[in-house]
DNA sequence: GCCGTTTTCGGCCCGACTGTTTTCAGTCG
């Protein structure tokens, strides 16, 4: 039978909010499907099984006339809404909208004076000079044009997390390095901890913005200005990363830094809130309204120097930056039920790690030596097992004797640091563990994982993984999903049975913290939670920086409102050392 | 199209920058 996905699902209705903005719907129709395709894509479960349930409309953004479309595309793999859309606007101004500085408008001029259908008719009259006569056009607006599908071209996508950070941490150090500066920040969907990050926001406190603006716009990594304004200006770097900067006043840095940290949704209800105590908020300051929403242009405003005034004045706690998705956070914080989220300081352990016994760049005593110095009180030693021959994974025979040697270090290293011995032992293709269980039961601690078969159908692939969940001496799931970002999808698990059986079996989960992974994703981790699924987070370290890769996984955990008693790692190492006995 | 200390209708966040205009619409975040 035809059936969509989640992301299918969410695609259409991004592609039917597009159209209808293109057709001149209200804003608040086609922004509905655009928030209803951005929930469905963050969703942790199927629609499959929440429609079996029937509580699709329990699904915030999603009413019975969305519930209805996508209970018609899981039925019938199509919506017949959408395929009468696409007989009346062309899908390809869709795409032509999405070349910066081309909305809805101007793509609708485009197709109804010159019959513009797609990119490339719109690019053959730009260059033709047919576009700078039409009406609100001009010779600027028609390059701009051409430099949008230019661009469109170099677009790669989301930037994973791990490249974005350091970036944008080089550029605002140069910043902050002019004496104007005060003070700055990243912020955006980077200070949120999201996995994959769109572009980079950047905040500089300062009485004077144009030296700092100046020297952002003319840093030599710059491939193009995209605003340059006395107080906001955007770049594109050599490298395709947009930069967006913001100069503000220090006696507006918390309303600033939370509206430029976002999310938008958050934003929204943060303005909400405001309005009902009967203040307007935006970036620099709470304003006073009137019974009709018009700012009191007399009255004074409220300036707020730090985030937890700006929470303060619409009389809620400090919400954390990754919590900032409008996704219960201002219920829970109302409640007074905000998570204590996890920090790094909670972490005791690494419980994930390779050495030269497979594909590991260094020996067991230096990668515990680091780890010591990194201020964890305990480790697990988890090189590869047999069946990843390409990674040097190790026969039962050199499994053995790897434990002398670990056994031996960890002598040396006393008793105020502990080494384990364990494993990452593959899930084969065929379902099967990778060593018979009398060699599990050697070990102090198991790490079961996909590396192959990962594009087995769901059933099958399902399968392996709770086989493994099952076993009594697989300890923890390592990267459960096997997605790589940016370029490799997950595996098509099906979540609801993985933790059902991980909260059956007491199996850990894995939250590799590596930034090419970030598996599992903070949607899950927080489902993880939900359903006393225990994690852990790793840095599945290959060589000594690895193992600074743990904030990583820690963003990602608190993005998943992760308390510390739920990960395994940060426990003692009585407490860890009871309870991985306590599994045979 | 969603949603409810305005509850089944009538609301629905806010501002900066650009390019084309002589006061603002379009786009973006």
């Amino acid at each position: 039978m035809p059936t969509l996905t989640n992301r299918e699902i969410a695609d259409i209705f991004e592609t039917i909010s597009d159209m209808l903005q293109i057709k001149g719907e209200s804003p608040h129709r086609y922004l509905a499907y655009s928030r209803a395709a951005e929930t469905i894509r963050e969703l942790p479960r199927d629609l499959h099984v929440i429609a079996a349930e029937d509580t699709l409309t329990d699904i915030p953004t999603i009413g019975k006339t969305l519930a209805d479309k996508i209970k018609e595309m899981l039925d019938t793999g199509e919506l017949q809404f959408y395929e009468r859309l696409k007989t009346e606007i062309p899908p390809g101004l869709v795409e032509i909208m999405h070349i910066n500085g081309v909305g809805p408008k101007k793509a609708k001029l485009f197709w109804e004076t010159l019959n513009i259908t797609n990119v490339e008719e719109l690019k053959a009259a730009a260059e033709g000079g047919k576009l700078q006569d039409l009406p609100k056009m001009g010779a600027k607006s028609e390059q701009k044009v051409l430099e949008g599908i230019e661009a469109l071209s170099r677009q790669t996508g989301r930037t994973p997390l791990g490249i974005a950070l350091p970036a944008a941490q080089e550029i605002l150090d140069r910043l902050l390095a002019l004496p104007e500066s005060i003070e700055g920040a990243i912020a955006g969907s980077i200070r949120r901890g999201r996995p994959t990050i769109g572009d980079v926001d950047l905040l500089v406190a300062s009485d004077h913005a144009e030296p700092i603006m100046n020297t952002f716009v003319n840093m030599e990594n710059v491939a193009r200005i995209l605003g340059h304004g006395p107080t906001k200006s955007s770049v594109e770097l050599l490298n395709g990363l947009q930069v967006d900067l913001r100069v503000l006043e220090k006696a507006r840095w918390g309303t600033a830094l939370n509206y430029f940290t976002g999310s938008q949704a958050h934003n929204i209800k943060m303005r909400e809130l405001a309005l009902k105590k009967r203040l307007s908020l935006n970036e620099h300051a709470f304003r006073p309204v009137d019974e009709e929403g018009n700012i009191i242009e007399d009255a004074e405003p409220i300036l707020c120097a730090t985030e937890e005034e700006v929470y303060a004045t619409v009389d809620l706690p400090y919400i954390q930056p990754e919590l900032r998705e409008d996704d219960g956070e201002f219920q829970a914080a109302q409640e007074g039920k905000l998570p204590h989220l996890i920090t790094l300081s909670d972490i005791q352990a690494d419980l994930h790690m390779h050495t030269v016994w497979s594909d590991g760049k260094r020996t067991i005593r230096e990668m515990a030596e680091a780890a010591r110095q990194r201020g964890r009180q305990y480790i697990v030693i988890t090189d590869h097992s047999q069946y990843s021959t390409i990674a040097n994974g190790l026969s039962v025979e050199r499994l053995m004797e790897q434990r002398q040697e670990v056994q031996q270090i960890d002598d040396e290293f006393g008793s105020d640091f502990k080494i384990f011995h364990g494993i990452e032992m593959d899930i084969r293709t065929d379902g099967t563990l990778d060593y018979p269980d009398e060699v599990l039961a050697q070990l102090d601690f198991v790490i079961a994982s996909l590396h192959f078969g990962l594009r087995q159908e769901r059933t099958v692939v399902t399968e392996r993984l709770l086989n493994a969940i099952r076993n009594p001496h697989v300890d923890l799931i390592g990267h459960p999903r096997g997605q790589l970002i940016p370029n490799r999808e997950p595996a098509d698990l099906d979540m609801d049975m993985v933790f059902q059986a991980a909260a059956e079996y007491g199996t850990a989960l894995e939250i590799n913290a590596n930034p090419h992974r970030l598996d599992l994703e903070a949607r899950y981790a927080r489902r993880a939670v939900q359903l006393g699924v225990p994690l852990a987070i790793d840095t599945d370290a290959h060589s000594e920086p690895d193992m600074d890769l743990m904030p990583f996984g820690i963003l990602t955990a608190r993005r998943g409102w992760v308390e510390p008693e739920c990960v395994i790692n940060t426990w003692s190492l009585e407490r860890f050392t009871e309870w991985i006995k306590s599994r045979g």
